[in-house]
RNA sequence: UGGGCUAUGGUGUAAUGGUAACACUACAGAUUCUGGUCCUGUCAUUCUUGGUUCGAAUCCAGGUAGCCCAACCA
């Protein structure tokens, strides 16, 4: 007798989970991550990836992820970034143990300095900018050690005292670590611990005027807070020795990085710094215009933390690179929003319809379902009446083969209501359809027909008189139309790559139950996509975001 | 005097010396009061060349390709 085993397939880890794993298994009993993002902008999709990594990990095994600022350069830093990158954390759904910031370190920063100054590992440096930067050397060539190297360990501590003491110009002089000027790693070439800034710090104000380096400040911030797995993007694996080097350097808490390859879409730009240039030159509404690939815009287009959630979780972590298609993330957001959104009827381009066998003024409320994946959300009322808007393109006059919907002598079902059929088309001076005049079947309310017929065409409908009109915002999916690291299609930039159409508003028409629709709650326009409503909506006018398409539906119906 | 990282379908991610799997996309079909959802089907000589082995995506060696590093940014 054989009996079926059901084979419950363990998912597979990630590389990262296994070096947790591994640490585990050596004895190490403590799972501490850190999400640490500088406060110079708002976060993107590209954090939340990192994000899902650093608190998913956490939670995995049982141990924590702290925040932590890291606002080591003041005059690119605010409070505003502090306060958006908290918010859209919260609004992902992760709740961090610990809320750090770099500045918080700034003194013990300051003394393990001075420290590495009487080991003999740090030197104050006068050159100038330029003159660092030449005698660094390249890629190929080594680089020439400072004239300042040298100084005697008293000097040093003299100098960087006074540095801090403010009696020093911007740029006059650096605390550099004494490392190697010939090593391969160009960063190993006596790297820079410390420069003059005399900028206001949004937390520190004019406390400092000296500011650590990212070298210096974040390996010592990890160990300050003993974290285990310091998991950063690709490109900082060249950092990683000059990390481990201060550790040791200091004799301090052994704090690990470990990298992953950085989240790309096609079609969108992830640069923080390219992401601000729009902002700043009016290009977008702001941070969170729907079209910036930003989890405040995500939210307000109607994304759900759960499909970001999800998608980030789709894309895997590895060490290679890679570019997700953004077909992918839509995937995620209508995979969610079918189970979640509730179902509305909305007409965006109308075309008017008479139900000429309908009594003129009665209305009849028809029951709908809110959501056929989710019979908990109940059934509605939607006024039906003589005079309706169906979409312009569930009309034509001249149809082709697979055409299911209405054309001239064809009957169609109205959603949640009667079969129609179209007697006939009237048009103005110029030709335009301007209204169809239709009769109804009244023994099809139920969904079935007078004489058992039926219909593959259903379409939706708003009754005239009881419809509200809205602005209706259709981002597009494409922001860019090339990829912006595809040099192949010999654009100047990846500016010049701006879909000129990524923004299109039209006047449409809703049912009246989406008068009061509350922003960012993403409702499904039946056989359209879906929508929610804008922080910018009111009463008095009602505003709209595509938050996706619907699977492409149209596109595949018109080819 | 260069160093580091990475190569598996159109796109991602698995397979950890033993039948190349899962998802997205695309295409085809079935169901449907949403041309949505759900369901079914189709799509790979694992960058290359050698080697080790009964057996290699996996181990070794040499090529090749891509990415990162020369901010007082992070």
């Amino acid at each position: 007798m054989t009996v079926e085993v059901n084979e419950v397939k363990e998912k597979s880890l990630n590389f990262l989970e296994e070096i947790i794993e591994e640490s585990i298994a050596k004895g190490e009993s403590r799972v501490q991550t850190r999400f640490p993002p500088e406060p110079n902008g708002y976060l993107h999709i590209g954090h939340a990836k990192s994000i899902c990594i650093n608190f998913g990990l956490a939670k995995k095994y049982g141990g924590k992820c702290n925040l932590r600022f890291d606002d080591t350069n003041p005059v690119k830093e605010d409070t505003e970034y502090v306060d958006s990158i908290k918010r859209d954390i919260k609004w992902l759904g992760f709740e961090w143990a610990g809320e750090y910031y770099a500045s918080d370190y700034f003194e013990q920063l300051y003394d393990w300095a001075v420290e590495l100054i009487k080991k003999g590992l740090a030197y104050v440096d006068d050159q100038t900018q330029e003159q660092i930067r030449e005698t660094r050397g390249t890629i190929s060539e080594p680089g020439k050690p400072s004239p300042w190297r040298d100084r005697s360990v008293e000097e040093n501590l003299d100098l960087f005292t006074r540095m801090r003491n403010g009696e020093f110009a911007d740029g006059e002089k650096v605390l550099r670590a004494k490392i190697d000027m010939a090593h391969p790693n160009m960063l190993f070439r006596d790297p820079i611990m410390y420069r003059i800034i005399h900028a206001d710090h949004h937390r520190t104000g004019d406390k400092w005027c000296i500011y650590p380096m990212y070298d210096y400040a974040h390996g010592q911030c990890d160990s300050i807070e003993k974290i285990t797995h310091s998991i950063c993007t690709l490109e900082f694996d060249v950092h990683r020795p000059l990390y481990d080097w201060f550790i040791e350097a200091l004799e301090i808490f052994p704090s690990h990085q470990y990298e992953f390859a950085r989240l790309n879409l096609t079609y969108t730009m992830m640069s923080k710094r390219n992401l601000l240039k729009l902002v700043q030159e009016g290009v977008v509404m702001g941070w969170d215009d729907p079209r910036m690939p930003t989890i405040c815009a995500l939210r307000r287009k109607g994304y759900t933390p759960a499909a970001v959630r999800a998608f980030a979780e789709m894309v895997g972590v590895a060490k290679r690179d890679n570019v997700i298609d953004l077909a992918k993330m839509e995937f995620c957001v209508r995979e969610d929003l079918n189970k979640v959104a509730e179902r509305r009827m909305a007409v965006l381009n109308p075309l008017k319809v008479v139900i000429t066998n309908w009594e003129e003024g009665r209305v009849e409320m028809r029951q709908a379902v809110n959501n056929p994946e989710d019979e908990a959300a109940g059934m509605r009322e939607v006024p039906f009446s003589r005079e309706l808007y169906i979409e312009r393109d569930d009309f034509m006059e001249n149809p082709p083969k697979k055409y299911f919907r209405l054309s001239p002598g064809t009957e169609v079902r109205l959603r949640y209501s009667y079969l129609i059929k179209c007697e006939e088309v009237i048009k103005d001076k110029e030709g335009n359809i301007v209204e169809l005049r239709c009769t109804y079947d009244p023994m099809s309310g139920d969904g079935s027909s007078s004489d058992g017929r039926r219909v593959k065409g259903v379409i939706h409908w708003v009754s005239a008189a009881h419809a509200i009109p809205a602005e209706i915002r259709l981002f597009d999916t494409l922001f860019l139309t090339e990829n912006p690291r595809d040099t192949s299609a010999g654009q100047e930039s990846w500016e010049d790559n701006l879909n000129p159409n990524s923004l299109v508003k039209i006047e449409g028409w809703l049912e009246p139950s989406l008068k009061d629709a509350e922003p960012t709650k993403p409702f499904q326009f039946e056989r359209v996509g879906y929508f929610c409503a804008d922080s910018d909506s009111s009463p008095e006018k009602l505003v709209f975001n595509r938050t996706v398409t619907l699977k492409d539906t149209w596109a595949k119906i018109n080819k």
